[in-house]
DNA sequence: ATGTTC
């Protein structure tokens, strides 16, 4: 096991958390929509939570273990500044989702946990050169065409068929597989985070993983994962959506998917690896579930290209979900163009050049359920949008309406480049089945001339709006403090899930 | 999130 403390001394560690009255860690506000979890006992440094009163009472629900998670990252070996969340974090696996942790490159770890069980899962935003006016009427036909071609649900399928042989180069190159293959334009690679591909390798993901994956390339996936047709229902800042190519009453397609089974095969693969690997390390954590790797160990390159490579094929499959799209909509159009605006992850390790104690350092930052939110001027951002920050994409839950931002000026000092990556669940998955019911909500969708078409009931259920935190709210805290700033807002028009 | 209860 790694003793690799940047900070902590051992009467600080002999000493319990605080906790307050209700059994939940004292939480001090700093300014308007900024709380710290102070440091104590094993913490190595604070946690900082942004989010407004409301958002904050929500992480403070009974039972719910976001604020808990969140000091129990601050105990991470390496961690530095502050260990942090979001403004839609709400519990996840070891760290919370809409959590975010930087860590030393040398005596930091990583953590699957702070990456998630859907590696790179993420978001992809297609501006396209029709307007509203021309899909209304065709919504039900448009509805049914995606669905029939693009696989929705659990389970095998994919809209491109690959060989194990060609899911090497996937895993290897990402989107620039794509691109070589006739499925992605050098538009495509260069409006994309890392230009679709991190240096993975494919000997890292194992059999079982690639088994689970040569099936699934171009397919949705199930829960919170969409496929949407939407308009552009307001701007709010005119200088990023032009600059973003968007304007009032365009069509827009928005895709939310992931790495699916072969993302979540290696992510179970490496957490089992992990803990076999370090018994005392598990045995010693505040909860089991943020077991890590040394970064000075092999086993943590390991993951990391492992996870690399599936990050590589998430992108891969997003892009075969939009080479479906563009076919779909060639079908329906006259002359469409369908672009991609951008592909960001929310789910994913990086190492990133940070300012930490006043001097430029590379640091491992995990996100999870975290979007990068860079401002203008970092070399990461296309050069289309260098001058004016990254886009970020913000999903509501389904038939809410999703918003596009712009990484903002204070992101980099309070959030390590980041800001919150979706609504944020409110309600259990189980709880939700139990309040809805399907039929009820695509009644109440279409009366509002949105279209949804699922495979499952009780997915639709499941995402069920009143399910989720307020959108409004959580991009509203984003905007307030500066880390992702409010372009606009897009409508749906159709959407199809698992 | 997930061949959804390793």
């Amino acid at each position: 096991m790694s003793d690799s403390s940047n900070s902590t001394d051992s009467t600080d560690s002999e000493r319990a958390p605080a906790d307050d009255v209700d059994g939940l860690p004292a939480v001090t506000r700093l300014e308007e929509n900024v709380y710290e979890i102070e440091r104590s006992g094993e913490m190595r440094v604070p946690a900082r939570i942004y989010a407004s009163e409301k958002l904050l009472e929500e992480m403070r629900a009974p039972g719910d273990l976001t604020l808990k998670q969140v000091r129990n990252v601050a105990t991470l070996p390496g961690i530095q500044r502050f260990a942090a969340v979001m403004p839609d974090g709400h519990q996840g696996y070891g760290f919370p989702i809409g959590g975010v942790a930087a860590v030393d490159m040398e005596s930091g770890v990583i953590s699957p946990g702070g990456i998630g069980f859907d590696i790179n899962c993420g978001v992809r935003l297609l501006r396209t050169n029709l307007t509203y006016d021309d899909v209304r009427g065709l919504e039900n036909d448009l509805v049914g065409a995606l669905y029939r071609l693009i696989p929705t649900g659990t389970g095998k399928g994919g809209v491109v068929s690959i060989g194990l042989d060609n899911l090497e180069g996937i895993l290897e190159s990402g989107m620039m597989w794509m691109r070589d293959h006739g499925y992605a334009t050098d538009a495509d690679l260069e409006h994309c985070e890392e230009n679709g591909r991190l240096p993975g390798d494919p000997s890292k993901v194992s059999e079982m993983a690639k088994q689970r994956g040569v099936k699934q390339l171009g397919s949705l996936g199930s829960g919170n994962h969409f496929l949407e047709v939407q308009r552009v229902a307001e701007i709010y800042d005119e200088t990023p959506a032009a600059a973003f190519g968007l304007e009032l009453d365009q069509v827009v397609v928005m895709i939310h998917s992931g790495s699916r089974g072969l993302g979540h095969q290696t992510c179970t693969d490496y957490i089992r690896r992990f803990e076999k690997a370090y018994p005392t390390v598990a045995a010693s954590l505040p909860d089991r579930q943020l077991i890590y790797a040394p970064l000075a160990d092999s086993l943590a390159d390991d993951y990391r290209l492992g996870m690399y490579a599936a990050a590589n094929f998430a992108w891969a499959n997003r892009q075969a979900m939009t080479d479906a799209v563009r076919q779909v909509f060639a079908e329906f159009f006259d002359d469409p163009t369908v672009e991609l605006v951008y592909d960001v992850c929310h789910n994913v390790a990086k190492e990133e050049p940070h300012e930490i104690d006043g001097r430029r350092k590379t640091v491992l930052v995990h996100r999870k359920g975290a979007t990068r939110a860079f401002p203008a001027g970092r070399e990461e951002v296309p050069v289309a949008y260098r001058d004016i920050g990254q886009p970020v994409f913000i999903p509501g839950s389904m038939g809410t309406h999703s918003y596009v931002l712009c990484g903002g000026p204070e992101s980099l000092e309070r959030s390590f480049g980041s800001t919150a990556h979706g609504a944020g669940r409110l309600k259990s998955r189980t709880q939700a089945k139990k309040e809805y019911r399907a039929g009820d909500l695509q009644r109440e969708l279409r009366e509002q001339q949105i279209y949804v078409r699922a495979r499952s009931g009780a997915t639709v259920a499941e995402e069920a709006p009143g399910a989720y935190k307020d959108i409004d709210e959580v991009v509203r805290v984003s905007d307030a403090l500066g880390i992702g700033t409010t372009v606009a807002r897009l409508r749906p028009v159709v959407n199809i899930k698992g």
